[in-house]
DNA sequence: CGGCTGACTCTGG
DNA sequence: TCCAGAGCCAGCC
């Protein structure tokens, strides 16, 4: 078994969103309950942390807000939207996800 | 230690 | 459907 260092808020973040099965999409404030002691805006906040060069480590492309829309920032928006279609994730004509299908259940 | 930054969610109009 | 405001907290100078 791994060793619970003492991990970061951010880790333990990106450990839950490693957890996220592909084909399927979490949104912030879930990922957020999963983690547990954060808000939705931590999550948001941790995925900017990525930026520095970690986008290959966490697989932040299947974590969409509430309204089943990226939130990513200028190489988001576009790349976001096209590695999920690569995992087989469909958008609809506005952009968005339907959550109801895609939206990703620890507990199913 | 103080201040700034930031990829969210919810509610009301 | 879109817009605005409020609440929220960990990193990094």
């Amino acid at each position: 078994m791994k060793a619970n260092g003492p991990k970061s808020l951010y880790d333990r973040i990106y450990d839950m969103v490693h957890k996220i099965p592909l084909g399927k999409v979490g949104t912030y404030g879930q990922i957020a309950k999963l983690v547990g002691g954060c808000s939705a805006r931590m999550v948001g906040y941790a995925m900017a942390a990525l930026r520095d060069g970690r986008y290959a480590d966490v697989p932040w492309q299947r974590v969409v807000n509430a309204q089943g829309r990226v939130s990513s920032h200028g190489i988001g928006s576009t790349v976001q939207r096209m590695m999920l279609e690569e995992e087989g994730i469909v958008f609809d004509s506005n952009a968005r996800i339907d959550l109801s299908i895609y939206r990703w259940e620890e507990s199913i």
